[in-house]
DNA sequence: GTCGCCATGTCCGAAAACGGCGAGCAAAGC
DNA sequence: GCTTTGCTCGCCGTTTTCGGACATGGCGAC
């Protein structure tokens, strides 16, 4: 909604992807295509030059040659759910938690349902590694861009963890 | 809230005001001491030099010498309210209208309530003559600055219309 | 007369529903 | 016996919904 915003849009592995930001940094990141993919409001800019580092960064994340992201973000959403995103910046690349011990983390143990809503809140995918969580039997459970794109990020950082 | 808000106290026969101001204009007039007094945020600033003409207009007006303001005016509200508000303002110093007039001006006869309840909503008193409106049957019904100050008003303002 | 009922827009608080979960338990299949 | 599957229930932040309360006035029924 803010005028402010800018966005653009890239080709990815796993579909075109939106990017938006507001002056302070990237404030989303969406697999497009998807029900949960955000709408592209009429008084965003299209600016791609804004994008140059981004789109630099999530290039070589998606050749294999970059694990972690290193871009000013700015994540709009409430308390808790600012502690449910930094917990998971915290997940290392090629590894994964469950929604039990992602709770655990940010002190509220039994949260783990509301850190599950919190998750699929996160605005933007992919850098912010919601991907990185999955239930505690090992099932993936849920994903915003599609359960499909979840399993092709796990299994690409998996294929590149080790190298 | 806004930090860019300045607000000044000025006294006057029915009690002390206090008034506020956005960059864009005054944005509220409240007669202290009532319950629906807005309060002063910390994070505004006190700035009498900034209502230099807002004060003089109002000492006029309680002087009886001035029967209409000229003041750049910024009342935050939903859309319903600034046509009750705007509605408000066409009402001539020293007359009176019903709240089924007011109704009725503003194109939704029927909403003669809700435009009361929009009246108590009023942030900008005297100078949008809320205390203008009464009852059909002629009561006062109510004035967020207290019916004290209503009744002083309009006696004020009826002494002072035909000259 | 006067009492009760209804209409109007907004705000506020309470309550309920809704998820990208996890554990415990029973029943079925092997 | 042991695993697997499918319930049920409790957990918790957020969102949605709902019900009142108001600066009123006209109308019909008694």
């Amino acid at each position: 909604m803010n005028p402010s915003t800018r966005y653009t849009i890239l080709a990815s592995p796993i579909g075109k992807i939106l990017l938006t930001a507001t002056p302070r940094g990237v404030s989303g990141l969406w697999i497009m295509g998807q029900k949960h993919c955000s709408v592209i409001h009429a008084e965003w800019q299209e600016n791609s030059k804004a994008f140059t580092a981004a789109t630099r960064q999530l290039t070589e994340y998606f050749a294999g040659t970059r694990r972690s992201f290193d871009l000013p973000l700015d994540a709009a959403g409430t308390h808790f759910q600012q502690e449910a995103w930094a917990a998971l910046q915290q997940i290392p690349y090629g590894q994964t938690r469950t929604y039990q011990q992602q709770a655990a983390v940010i002190g509220r143990p039994a949260a783990m349902r509301a850190v599950g809503t919190a998750n699929g809140r996160n605005p933007i995918s992919i850098i912010v590694p919601c991907h990185r969580v999955i239930g505690a039997n090992g099932s993936l459970t849920g994903y915003g861009g599609g359960l499909d794109a979840k399993q092709w990020l796990l299994a690409h950082e998996a294929e590149h963890a080790s190298a």
